[in-house]
DNA sequence: ATTCTTGTTAACATTTGGTTAAACCACCAA
DNA sequence: TTGGTGGTTTAACCAAATGTTAACAAGAAT
């Protein structure tokens, strides 16, 4: 099991197509967010962080273009795939010069499309240096890298993490000191939410507490039946 | 003195066709060399350093993806663009595997063809910044030549490396104590990312440890599920 | 009290990695 | 053609890492 799922926006206004694009992708271990039309898409696109947009050109109100160039502006380097009803010359050119990444002509293949997509990810993947910052927290007296899923106390030999317990130790971290709702885990980590997974998402917070019980200003509290809190006592209220 | 012209490797059979697909790109100032099947192609392709090669696919004695597999085993990041007669879904996914960048159905608009030539070009020059032409490096006691597949330790007889051993120790290299992904060697290297490829990495792995376990400050680890991690260990850790 | 949730441990199942050797393959030379 | 050579893949087997489930104890809520 790796980290996070790669991000899709996915703006298709055919609501079957759209939803069957959907699933296939969502199949293949892509987090798919659908908006149908131009505005929704925009909306969508701003409150969220994507790592790639297939673009249907063909829509009412706003098209992909107009979409893809609003895009644009806000961040230069997401990758766009757009879909094109026909190999129309006009639209290709048109779709290079929004900076397109690649364009598929419906109806297309979804083998053709994984491939596509999967090449894009690679290309992203080699040159970005990726954000460091998501990846590395203090706390209290550990420090955490999830990329390398290690976790280090004061400066004694780093700790390895399983990809769960790191998963888990992540998505406490970056809800510090406040609620790490037992859904959210479960749905981003366990990617189900049921009795076992429930029960399993537990053995995981114990395996966690035994980690950070050597550091007395740390602690994961449970908010009964709600989820956890990771608790990092400043020096003040230490004493 | 103005910078030199990109050199485009054309290589298409149909004198016809080749010639003057050759006449308009060097109107729109690139600088071609036509070869006329894949074995001149491959020839001419050795002779030279080209910044993309456009290659038809269906040649007599030799096709456009023999040659491509001949071309990214000397060198794996030269863009390709294949020129298919049709549309089949087969050819598109087999360019992909061997690493295409694009391709174009014939008949083709030239606009079209002149697009995607400089979308490439641009999406090579702003990332490849990250695999800048780095062939040699520093590792522990170790020197790595890659360009010459030549591993030395401290100053013995340089030992030969085989290409695929050459290669991932340099990406290994290129990610110095830092997170390698398997995906990332198996797509680059061996070019599919499979049971049987993964397997085969491992077994690399294990040939490069017993190379580097001469020097006890070197070691490749593995980051389960997730990749390997070459580490250098520093002269204070290492006591 | 009793019912639901959480904590913890240990057994078990599954997946991934390490290593060796043999099979395979392309190339070159006799 | 044959045989050798170097490189790569495949197979087999084992070891290590990770994840799930069951069982039971302990807390909380009503």
């Amino acid at each position: 099991m790796e980290t996070e799922n790669k991000k899709i926006l996915l703006v298709e206004d055919d609501p079957n197509f759209g939803t069957v694009l959907k699933d296939y992708l969502s199949m293949n271990d892509y987090d798919v967010t659908h908006a149908k039309n131009g505005m929704e898409g925009f909306e969508k696109f701003k409150k969220d962080d994507f790592d790639l947009c297939i673009l249907d050109v063909m829509m009412p109100y706003k098209d992909g273009f107009t979409l893809a160039k609003e895009i644009r502006e806000k961040n230069e380097d997401v990758p766009i795939i757009f879909l094109t009803a026909k190999a129309m010359k006009e639209d290709v050119l048109k779709g290079y010069k929004v900076g397109a990444d690649d364009y598929l002509n419906k109806p297309f293949d979804s083998e053709v499309l994984l491939m596509k997509i999967k090449a894009i990810m690679m290309r992203k993947a080699t040159d970005s240096v990726a954000d460091s910052k998501q990846f590395e927290f203090n706390i209290g007296n550990f420090f955490l890298n999830s990329k390398l899923r290690f976790l280090t106390y004061k400066d004694e030999e780093p700790n390895k993490l399983s990809p769960k317990e790191n998963e888990l130790l992540r998505l406490l971290a970056l809800h510090e000191n406040d609620l790490m709702p037992r859904e959210l885990a479960l749905t981003k980590i366990w990617r189900d939410d049921n009795y076992f997974t429930s029960r399993s998402m537990d053995v995981y917070i114990a395996k966690l507490r035994k980690y950070l019980k050597r550091d007395d200003t740390v602690e994961i509290l449970n908010i009964h039946g709600e989820g956890f809190r990771l608790v990092v006592k400043s020096e003040e209220e230490k004493k």
